[in-house]
DNA sequence: GCTTTTCCATACGCTACGGTATGGAATATG
DNA sequence: CATATTCCATACCGTAGCGTATGGAAAAGC
């Protein structure tokens, strides 16, 4: 009936540790369970906190996936960077990144919000603008390679398609040696 | 003897009168929304009668997901049947189909059973027994086509992922012409 | 015709959650 | 020191949904 820090010292919450936190449980629970005092709960106050810092339930959901679509921006373009000549490795450095296994975090966040995209028309629209710029990033690398605009296209979509439908699927009973697979793949999509 | 009169005309509900309802449900706004009193609001009835039908909300989640994966594994079989020397042609259909606009109730289903998968561990094992079929099936096509064993491995999770990845994946404004570019792409997984 | 079984309605208690109203403690500010 | 602002707690209302208990009508069985 008490036991209330669990955790550090509680200093003053700010619009961006209610957001980290948001993150959090949609990684944990998903969009659906973004609840207002479930958050607050895990953030160690009550919604009356919740409340002063954000106008509603919506507001905090807006504010959550505009700070997603910026660092993912931020973050593509990023990746995407490669001086001439080094178009190709970086795709394939792109393809490793996002769907490496020490991109977990990452890809769990990806996850939920493209799993929320699927019910909620504000975090579709997020998703197609991040989903538009990176394709428009592998577009110019596979331009830069030489390719022609529609196979620069086709590879561009394959690529994305590729990485975050395995993300998606569960095939660990179907093959054991994921790594040389996965080899495999990425040579086939970006040479 | 029993008739099966659409929606108006009271018909006593059976379990699968259920299930098609909440596959409905799940389709139109999500496993998270598939609720007991919703459901029996969409049917007509009130949840006085689901409760006879079923023991609590599990078990009908249970049913639709075992109803699910029977209607996928035999799906996934009569896909891929194909007679000696059209194994290639099977895989392009097969790609065809999965990723079909004429497939778009199917795509939505599945779309929302995987979704669920994600947070529901029944869901998840359904899922994981549905992909490793579908997997196996595609991998037995690779081989007859010649293939060795590693890349047909590869190539069937190249497969998978692509077209669970595509029906994802938000590219409206990144390429208009979508069926040339699938052309492509089916081209490149299977050939 | 009477009883039993089937299928559903109604009513109830309980929990979770969104949002508001208001007070209060801590800190900053004059 | 006094006041204002910031940040959060408490209390409250309203709705949605789960599960249960019970009754009732209609069909099936005898």
């Amino acid at each position: 009936m008490e036991n209330k820090p669990a955790k550090i010292a509680r200093t003053a919450l700010d619009r961006e540790a209610w957001i980290k936190g948001a993150l959090a449980i949609l990684v944990d629970h998903g969009a659906e369970r973004l609840r207002v005092e479930v958050l607050a709960k895990r953030l160690g106050v009550t919604k009356g906190s919740f409340y002063w810092h954000f106008k509603d339930r919506r507001d905090l959901q807006d504010a959550v996936l505009e700070f997603w679509k910026d660092g993912r921006i931020r973050d593509i373009r990023k990746q995407t960077e490669a001086e001439a000549g080094s178009e190709a490795a970086a795709l394939l450095h792109t393809i490793e990144v996002y769907s490496s296994a020490r991109n977990r975090k990452g890809i769990a966040i990806e996850a939920g919000v493209r799993d929320w995209a699927r019910r909620d028309p504000q975090a579709a629209a997020v998703v197609e603008e991040v989903d538009t710029e990176r394709l428009s990033c592998a577009y110019r690398l596979f331009l830069a390679c030489g390719l022609e605009a529609e196979e620069a296209q086709a590879r561009s979509i394959l690529l994305y398609a590729y990485v975050f439908g395995a993300a998606q699927m569960r095939c660990g009973k179907f093959a054991a040696d994921m790594a040389s697979l996965k080899t495999w793949i990425a040579d086939r999509i970006a040479r």
